[in-house]
Formats: C-alpha cells, structure tokens, sequence
RNA sequence: GCGGAUGUAGUUCAAUGGUAGAACAUCAGCUUCCCAAGCUGAGAAUGCGGGUUCGAUUCCCGUCAUCCGCUCCA
C-alpha cells in the first residue's frame, strides 16, 4: 500500500503519457477498434485493427524468440481453450474462483457472503436481514459442449493457459526428450468473468498470454526463481521500456495466491500508477500434484542418474500480451518537433513495429510506379512493409512516424537513372542515398535483423 | 453492482425545441512535391429505443458504452 503512494507521487513527475492519446491513436490509425461498435459496443472487448493485429503478433513473437528459440530448454505448445470440469477441479479454480455474493438491499452495496462476520447485518449500514440470496459469482465462463444443455455437458474456457501445459506434462516429457530443468511455453487467450474490467485493453474478459512453466528439482526452485525474474524484467528493457517505467514487486506474504511460495510482478508504470504485465511465481509442486491426483496418473519425473524419483517444482512467468502492448505504445508515444512543426511519433523498438519499412514513391507519376513496386515487392520478401503513394512525401513521413515505421525508402526520379534510393531514419529523420544493390544490407543494419 | 460525469463526421470541438458547422484527417483532380505546402472538389455525424411535442440532436425515461470514485481483483 505504501508503495502505491509512492507511485503516485513518482506518477507526477513523470512526462504526461495520456491514455487518451494513446487510445484516439488506436482508433485513428486501425491498432485497436472498440469491438461491436456499430451496435453501441461491447464492453470489455476490443478488436486489434490492420496494425494492432500486426503489433499485438509481433509482441508474442518477440516472447516466443526469446522464451523458445534462443533457448535450448522450452519447448512451445497450443492446448484447447475449452476443457471439461475436471480440468478446473484439479486445479482450484472451480472452488477458488468462485465468490458467493450478496447485496444489501438497504445500502446497496455488495459483499462477499464469506467475508462477512454475521451473515445477517450488513457492515455497510448497520441493518439485519436486508441481505439478497447470496449468487455465486464464478470468474470462469461457462458453456456447454454438444447439443444439450445440462450437466455433464459443462465445459469451461479456460481463465489461463498454464493447465494446459500442466495437463499435458507427461506427453511433452515423453515426446520432447526434455528433462528438468525446462520448461513449456504457450502463447493464446484466456477469459475471466472479471467484475471490473476496464482502462482500454489492460483489463479485458478476453485477453491474451503468454505463460511459460519451467519444471526444476524441488531444490533448485528458489535459483529459478531469480534467475527469471531478472530474465523477465530484461525482456521489457531490450525491447525499448526505460528502466524508470518498470519495476520488479515482491508480493507481501498476505498477498500470495495459495499455490505460491513466492511471486513477483513486473510492473509497469501506467497512466493511472503501477500496473502488473507479468506474474512470475513459484508454484512449488502444487499443480502436478493436484493433477496426479485427481486424474490417477503419475505425474513425476525419474532421474536415472541420480537414481531419484520427484515432482518438479514449477516457476511460472506469466505475462499478458495485450496489456504488454498497451505498455510498448506508451513507453513509445512521444511528441517532438521536425522544422517547427509538431510530430507524433510511435519509437517503438523494430521488432515490434507494425512495419519495418515503407516504400514512398516521390511522386505518384507512372514512371516512377514500376521502380517503386519493384521495392516493394523485393523488401516485403523479407519484411512486413507498407506501401504509400499519396499525398505529399512529408505527409507521408509523418505518418509513418505516427505508426513507428522505423525506415521509410523514398524512389525519386533519380532513382530511374542512378539506381539509388533514399533512406530516411524514423528517430532523426536523417537521409542517406544508398544503391539498390546495397539497399537491403542498410536496412538489415539498422533494423538489427 | 453502487454513486457521479459524459455520449454530435475517422479525431478534436461548436450550435440549436424548427431538420447540424468547423478544424485536422480521409478520398479524387491539378502542381516533377524530400519532412503535415497550395488550389479545386467530394464523402462523412447527433450511440440505441421509447415518451412529451405540430416538430426532439436539444426536454424526460430506459438502455448501451466510456471516464472518475467505491467495491472487486489468482
């Protein structure tokens, strides 16, 4: 609690990153739509436009490069977003997440019907007997399977990824030839009934992770745990947040889900104070056994040469890809000036723009045209590039900045005779001249890939 | 779920109980135009439903959505 204090008063000295902003680019540019908007919206729900769906891929990309392929010891799965109840069992969420709730009639406020000390006066207002029926709240969305509705045909969608991983433990063991230390990495949506949603897409009822569950002996669990934390931490920094809008929070031992012996957040200093992207947790060995349990399967891992038999215990770093995003725009945003105009400019890190590069034709005259296609074509071999022919070329420019395209290409006239283009750089606008043949090993160099 | 505020072109705003106007953005044309140039033209809005009224974008009710606070938050 007194940290959140302290963030507010860290909040005020900050530069002014307005959610508005942020949002209006959103809208204005085709990152993020309020979804169903034509029939009054949604609530909760938003829909990733031509350039978000091209951002929001390139962060779990990011995730999944730097989790799974320049790794040696995690291996990538997609389970089911549906699984029966016994799925939920196992893990606590059907009794955990559930919350019975009643309303006070008198002072309409609502309580937590197990939280109360007598179940007949209401804390708020002092009155007896003016509570409702208590209605479970459960977080998990509910559905049938099959054609009937009923029992035994429940099935729910799943409010995180990590049973999946849990679940199919064994058959990863068996088919990857891994063993502890390692992990399983999973990147898709998660749904929670959450009460409150809201702040654009950093709370949703849908939303997207990117979890992984790395497996250790029992007594190498606190190592990993550290060494992840520091990992994780380091991914938001090398991809372009500064240091001051991020920081690692230690849960208070009250704070601490059931299952957990320890658990940071990385957090991430939002508009509206501190705010978690990403939980790394120490599970211990609470899932797999669960799991053994009620499913009747050995859930466990032999180490012939140590001749020792254990359940792993499990860190978790557990991230949210669509509030990741919000953070990369943010951290991003910035407003500066080009020969005393004003400009907007996304400074997101290359690997997460939603363009690498754009091809500008100087002038939308048919001589040109064919020499500038011809760019594009052979770039967009290699790289998601965008391709703009109207209006003015400082336009142009600009709105490219506005969306972080980090190099523009512009083919002039001179193109036609000396075979060069130029590049101009989204950060300095500083142009270079540089030959068609020399074009592509440029723009590798200053992309970085 | 409670309380408060808000809802007008893509965005930001304006106006009115008598049929909505601008800026920026977008699109088309002209200009051989390297940092939001100019000129001409075009498309584009009162969240949704109901009520009062001769007439509602304006007043009332409901609803949906957003923001702030509370509550909640694996």
């Amino acid at each position: 609690m007194s940290e959140q204090r302290g963030a507010d008063v860290v909040l005020s000295t900050m530069p002014a990153k307005d959610l508005d902003q942020i949002v209006n680019l959103c809208k204005r540019r085709g990152f993020v739509y309020p979804s169903a908007e034509i029939y009054g919206g949604f609530r909760s729900s938003y829909d990733y436009g031509p350039l978000g769906a091209l951002m929001l891929r390139n962060v779990k990309d990011a995730w999944v490069r730097s989790m799974v392929q320049q790794r040696d010891d995690v291996v990538l799965i997609d389970a089911a977003i549906l699984a029966p109840p016994a799925v939920w069992e196992a893990s606590g969420h059907l009794a955990n997440f559930t919350d019975p709730l009643v309303d006070c009639t008198a002072c309409k406020q609502r309580f937590r019907e197990d939280h109360l000390e007598d179940r007949n006066v209401c804390p708020g207002c002092g009155a007896t007997g003016t509570f409702t029926e208590a209605r479970a709240f459960n977080l998990m969305f509910k559905t049938y399977a099959g054609p009937v509705e009923g029992a035994g045909a429940e099935v729910y969608l799943r409010p995180e990824t990590a049973q999946g991983m849990f679940v199919n433990f064994a058959n990863v063991l068996q088919t990857s030839r891994k063993k502890p230390p390692f992990g399983i990495a999973q990147v898709g949506k998660s749904f929670r009934n959450e009460i409150t949603p809201g702040n654009f897409i950093f709370r949703t009822r849908e939303f997207e992770q990117m979890e992984l569950e790395f497996f250790v002996p029992p007594a190498d669990g606190p190592t990993w745990y550290e060494y992840w934390c520091s990992e994780r931490l380091g991914w938001y920094q090398g991809l372009g947040i500064p240091s001051e809008m991020l920081r690692l929070r230690a849960h208070d031992a009250d704070e601490l889900s059931h299952y957990s012996a320890g658990t940071s957040d990385v957090e991430f200093l939002f508009p509206w104070g501190w705010g978690e992207l990403e939980g790394i947790a120490q599970r211990t060995d609470y899932d797999l056994t669960q799991h053994a349990t009620h499913s009747g399967e050995k859930l466990d891992y032999f180490d012939q040469a140590n001749n020792e038999r254990y359940v792993p215990y499990v860190i978790e770093p557990a991230a949210g890809a669509t509030r990741t995003m919000a953070a990369f725009l943010l951290a991003a945003y910035d407003e500066d000036e080009v020969g005393g105009e004003a400009r907007t400019i996304l400074r997101l890190h290359p690997r997460l723009a939603p363009f690498k590069v754009a091809v500008l034709p100087l002038s939308k005259k048919d001589t040109l045209t064919p020499l500038a296609k011809q760019v594009h074509r052979w770039l967009a071999d290699r790289y998601m590039v965008d391709y703009d022919d109207t209006q003015s070329i400082g336009r142009r420019y600009r709105r490219q900045d506005e969306i972080g395209t980090p190099l523009c290409v512009t083919v002039d006239f001179e193109s036609l005779d000396d075979g060069a283009v130029t590049i101009r750089d989204r950060d300095t606008t500083d142009q270079v001249r540089v030959p068609l043949d020399a074009l592509l090993g440029e723009i590798q160099g200053r992309l970085g890939f």
